[in-house]
DNA sequence: CCTAGATGTCAACAATCGTTGACTCGGGCA
DNA sequence: TGCCCGAGTCAACGATTGTTGACATCTAGG
């Protein structure tokens, strides 16, 4: 029996590049599909609505790797974990700018937003601990948001053009303003 | 005769609320004119299209307030710009969420990058000056856009509710770090 | 007063959107 | 071999999009 899975497959990449790179309202089914080489119809059939597609996008967001790194090395891991998000390869990256490229949108800003509160900012806070960790939290995200941005959305010449050490040194520099943060 | 500049302000001052926020592309003409209480045929007699009336909205934009300021005091007159954009009533600072808005829009994106690149990256380097002033200055907007994006669009618990004292510490803090990289 | 031209109204257009249901096709199982 | 059900195809639906042209309305100037 033909299998459905590769085509379920198909869907799930065309779905995450175009949604996470241009935003969901912006993407319509008809160009994953055919990105796909896959009937419009599937969308309906195998993921419910356009929403069921962008949310099975969104089950395979692993936790953000530097989450689960050593306390310590918490600002390395950060960095880290960001020295690769101009990889187009570092799926887990991406998942940086998929929250870039949705907050702004109608339908599922909200979505992001309980994303970023509860999957960054607050366990984020918890591991950073003692006085204004929540404070430092959000500045260290505002830091890295704010590179990936530079970088990926607005593409800055300076910045574009780095070497992944040039880089990687920047977003230390300013991660570690953001996390020596005092008031 | 009837004037029709009230009109057309009316349909301006829409069209900036709605486009600047949501994103050109997730605003519809009609969700325009029925805020402003006008005809939807008025868009295209006044303004030519839905580009014309988004393009005359950035019209409308002042330069940034900073790449006037004293080059000595840019620290402070980038900070200070930038701790009202959370005031609803200041368009300049708005100005920047428009940016943020728009960025990914598969329609406008490009424009965007344009602005970004020759309204604020090239000026503010020239203003910065001496080595590896580009990469500071994108260092800078970087931290700028960074905290607004978590301030007014993610909405973090933690920035969305803290004084103007506050915010504006946290973010000359980034800012200095940014202007202090030296590689 | 009365007309010309600007202002505003209304309905319709072609295109695209997400979604649905009826249809054909294909291969494993009895 | 023949049946059956999942996989895939196709056309159409109602809604919404940006835009247009014909029409009504109003006011300034002759």
């Amino acid at each position: 029996m033909r299998k459905s899975t590769p085509t379920k497959e198909k869907l799930l990449d065309s779905a995450r590049n175009l949604f996470w790179t241009r935003g969901y309202s912006n993407v319509s089914v008809r160009q994953i599909t055919k990105a796909a080489g896959v009937d419009v119809a599937l969308v309906s059939r195998y993921f419910g609505s356009k929403q069921g597609l962008f949310e099975a996008t969104l089950a395979e967001i692993p936790p953000w790797e530097a989450l689960a790194a050593d306390p310590q090395d918490l600002l390395g891991a950060a960095v880290e974990s960001f020295s690769h998000p101009f990889d187009p390869e570092a799926d887990q990256a991406n998942a940086f700018t998929m929250l870039l490229a949705n907050i702004i949108d109608p339908e599922m800003g909200d979505r992001i937003k309980d994303m970023v509160q509860q999957g960054l900012v607050a366990p984020l806070s918890k591991k950073i601990g003692g006085a204004r960790a929540e404070e430092r939290a959000a500045m260290l995200l505002a830091a890295l948001f704010g590179m990936a941005l530079m970088r990926k959305n607005f593409q800055v010449n300076a910045l574009a053009g780095a070497s992944k050490a040039e880089i990687e040194a920047q977003i230390r520099h300013l991660a570690a303003a953001a996390l020596g943060f005092e008031g």
